[in-house]
DNA sequence: CTAAAAATGGATGTCAAGGTCTAATTCGCC
DNA sequence: GGCGAATTAGACCTTGACATCCATTTTTAG
């Protein structure tokens, strides 16, 4: 359903999401469980993408260019795999123009509610959300 | 978003809707515009997972194994490519059993919408759907 | 200034999805 | 019975997603 990309892009997103200084792909990918080797080609799409900003050399890393209230899942996903719309008709008749068949209109309504339940989702509200389960799960709570 | 061979899938199965006679893999190919090898792939899934009959012989062919009204788009989705729910942390930790951290517990609802959009949605209602276009947009509306 | 730390870029490998082709099988029809 | 229509089964090819590895570049700490 959704790729394999995007759930590591927001896990590392999600995870630098509380962090004041910059993080080591090597340590995002251990936190996150992500093979590092990989890690680092999403998070050379996230950085191309505005999301999070590189900085090399020692005491280097990965940070968010963007403030977790302000940073929406959605903004996260349509960067490494953009959500595509159904604007036309996907047969290659163009007999409707811009009118989408019954099929296809109720395919793109859910593509739409997904953008809008993904867009209403900041990176501060995952954190705040009040749950037995930090963000990432890899950490146990304590209590 | 969602795999071609659903949309095939979709296609196929919405054709075959308001038909009464068996319809030939050729003639669904062409009708859906779907490479005919491959559709008689998904079809033979489709086959196997009860959502249509096939018929071999001269005046044989493919039709539906159920009634349009009581068949749903998810049937047909989740024959050919499943939507798969999010049930545990896909972190290899077990530390919270089968409870999800906030941003798989986002995606799996996310996944859950669809699911719920999906089953509520029959093959005939598709058809009944007051539109200018006709399932499939192959056929400019007489009016 | 230098050495180490870190991201970057490119080449390469692997595998499943999507797609094609052909031979085998079934079955209606004359 | 046998011809032809149709599905079925399997081998094969192609492409993109996922993943690895290494050489290079940049930059900071000391």
């Amino acid at each position: 359903m959704f790729s394999q990309t995007s759930e590591y892009a927001l896990r590392a997103v999600t995870f630098l999401a509380d962090k004041t200084s910059p993080q080591t792909t090597q340590s995002i990918a251990e936190a996150t469980r992500v093979p590092s080797a990989y890690l680092s080609k999403v998070l050379q799409a996230l950085v191309r993408g505005g999301i999070v900003r590189s900085q090399r050399g020692a005491g280097g890393g990965i940070s968010l260019a963007i403030e977790p209230d302000a940073l929406t899942l959605l903004q996260v996903i349509n960067v490494v795999d953009p959500i595509r719309r159904i604007r036309t008709c996907p047969l290659d008749l163009k007999s409707h123009g811009t009118r989408l068949c019954p099929l296809h209109a109720r395919l793109d309504n859910a593509m739409a509610q997904i953008e809008a339940a993904f867009s209403a989702t900041t990176l501060a509200e995952l954190l705040a959300e009040p749950s037995d389960s930090v963000p990432l799960c890899d950490i146990t709570p304590s209590r």
